[in-house]
RNA sequence: GCGCUCUUCGUCUAGCCUGGUCUAGGACACCGCCCUUUCACGGCGGCGACAGGGGUUCGAAUCCCCUAGGGCGUACCA
């Protein structure tokens, strides 16, 4: 046990987004690979947006990729208390104050100063104030004026801002509420929370919440702050670019193995490796590997590296998941063949989930209809022959395992003298309803002596 | 606008710190060929990048400067 302790904070007011999960995928990582400890911190602050499906949605987010937790959830709405006395203590300090400028009259300063060219920051209007009137108020925390602020950010390296380009931020709003920079501070310092690693759109909060470390007395954390991730026009990743959830993936029937390799490669790698599972991760994760620029999402290599893990998936776990897709669809799979053995046909041809639920159907359902064109080719009169020899030949059989089958069709080929390309498109259609499935003696020993023989015969009688 | 920051094939990246082994490697996608009873898988091959410009150096993707472009921030959101 190292005395490691990293977080993710993320705030539920939707789901958990791709970008969120990388960030919490490499805390947990790291976390893992120094044997240290992760926190689950629920940043409610905001009470307009934040509700508690996305709490549950986050949750179950993170169950599916795998990826828990040492210690929490944490609430933030639970520990208001706690925020309070620190606004006390800071204005006890005179290390804050009350400003009593409006939002509106706030605007309108901000929007005049980017017209003259000069920085939207908050004036200082009430920063040396010493009334109290009885109107409604906002704290600030008083920035250092002069001087720089720095840190040594574990990704990006040296960072360094000009303490005069800071304004005082708003540390408790009008109702009394603490805000989001200020409350992050006292919880990362207060949960122990040594080594920050975030989204970089908090890179310029850091600078500014390090003087609020400071003045609390608390030590200041490190940071690492991961880059965006960006849509295919190279503009933050939003809806309009596909799916941005988490869950998303899993409903279009992608594992969580493929998410969370393709998530850890958006910006991190390990020479030419591509493929990881969670265990190689946790021995080869290193924030030293992780590049400094802005990703774009690639939702095309996600879908490779969820056929990779379809194809080499473990096809009882596999079935698992295909029946319950199968079952969500009213099929009934309970009088069909065993589901790990359809997995296995359909693995080398699947790139999702949805995908091998969709080509798996025929296992359990007899065509209904036969694809016109492939029937018109394939079922017509001229194949009666055909259809007549199969019902014959594999009818015959004793056992009906795949070489069995396997040889039935042989003997018969050499009875008639046909090749396999006259026989096998028929017998796909036949058993399937069209021309496209797993290779044809696997489609019909998984499918069952019983089954093929009353499909074959259903054909032979379609041809009237 | 201002601040912070980033920039190698279309995309993810290796290489950069410790210049030469880089006619820049891998992966996804794309194209072609092979395999093949269908669809796929697979195998082989191809296309394709050091943002631009200046330096430093015998030599620069690698070091320095400038320019351009991108991202983020600039909220009583987080």
């Amino acid at each position: 046990m190292s005395d490691l302790r990293v977080r993710f904070a993320p705030s539920p007011t939707g789901f958990l987004h791709i970008g969120g999960a990388r960030t919490a995928l490499f805390n947990y990582l790291l976390a893992k690979k120094e044997q240290g400890t992760f926190v689950l911190r629920i940043e409610d602050t905001d009470v307009e947006r934040s509700t508690q499906e996305s709490v549950d949605a986050i949750l179950q987010a993170m169950d599916w990729l795998g990826l828990s937790y040492d210690e929490g959830p944490f609430y933030q709405s639970e520990r208001y208390d706690l925020y309070k006395s620190k606004v006390s203590d800071l204005l006890n300090k005179g290390l804050a104050y009350r400003c009593y400028c409006s939002a509106d009259k706030l605007n309108a300063k901000r929007e005049a100063a980017m017209k003259a060219g000069g920085k939207p920051r908050y004036d200082g209007t009430c920063r040396e104030r010493t009334d109290q009137p009885e109107s409604p108020f906002v704290i600030r925390f008083k920035t250092p004026l002069d001087g720089n602020t720095a840190f040594v950010d574990r990704i990006k390296g040296t960072i360094s801002v000009e303490n005069d380009e800071l304004d005082d931020l708003i540390i408790q709003r009008t109702d009394g509420n603490p805000t989001y920079n200020f409350v992050v501070v006292i919880d990362d310092a207060e949960m122990g929370i040594n080594l920050v690693i975030r989204g970089d759109d908090h890179v310029n909060n850091t600078v500014r919440q390090i003087p609020m470390y400071k003045a609390l007395g608390y030590e200041v954390p490190e940071f690492a702050h991961v880059p965006m991730i960006l849509g295919s026009d190279k503009k933050r990743l939003s809806k309009r670019h596909g799916a941005t959830s988490v869950m998303a993936y899993r409903e279009m029937g992608f594992l969580p193995e493929a998410m969370v390799n393709y998530l850890v490669r958006l910006g991190w790698s390990c020479g030419d490796e591509e493929i990881f599972s969670m265990d190689d991760l946790i021995e080869k994760f290193s924030l030293e590997s992780v590049g400094r620029s802005a990703g774009v999402f690639n939702p095309d290599k996600l879908l490779w590296l969820n056929e990779h893990y379809i194809k080499t998936g473990d096809p009882q776990r596999l079935a698992g998941l295909v029946a319950e897709l199968l079952e969500g669809q009213g099929v009934d799979i309970e009088n069909g063949p065993d589901m790990a053995a359809v997995v296995k046909t359909l693995q080398e041809r699947a790139k999702t989930l949805v995908e091998m639920a969709e080509g798996a159907r025929f296992y359990f359902e007899a065509p209904e209809t036969y694809d016109e064109a492939a029937a018109a080719k394939f079922l017509n009169e001229e194949k009666r022959a055909v259809l007549e020899l199969l019902i014959k030949h594999l009818g015959a059989l004793m056992n009906f395992t795949l070489e069995d089958v396997e040889s039935a069709f042989k003997s018969l080929m050499e009875e008639s003298g046909l090749k396999l390309g006259k026989i096998g498109p028929t017998v796909r259609v036949a058993l399937t309803g069209g021309t496209v499935s797993p290779s044809i003696y696997e489609v019909v020993s998984v499918l069952g002596q019983d089954v093929v023989l009353a499909r074959l015969k259903k054909a032979l009688a379609s041809l009237g």
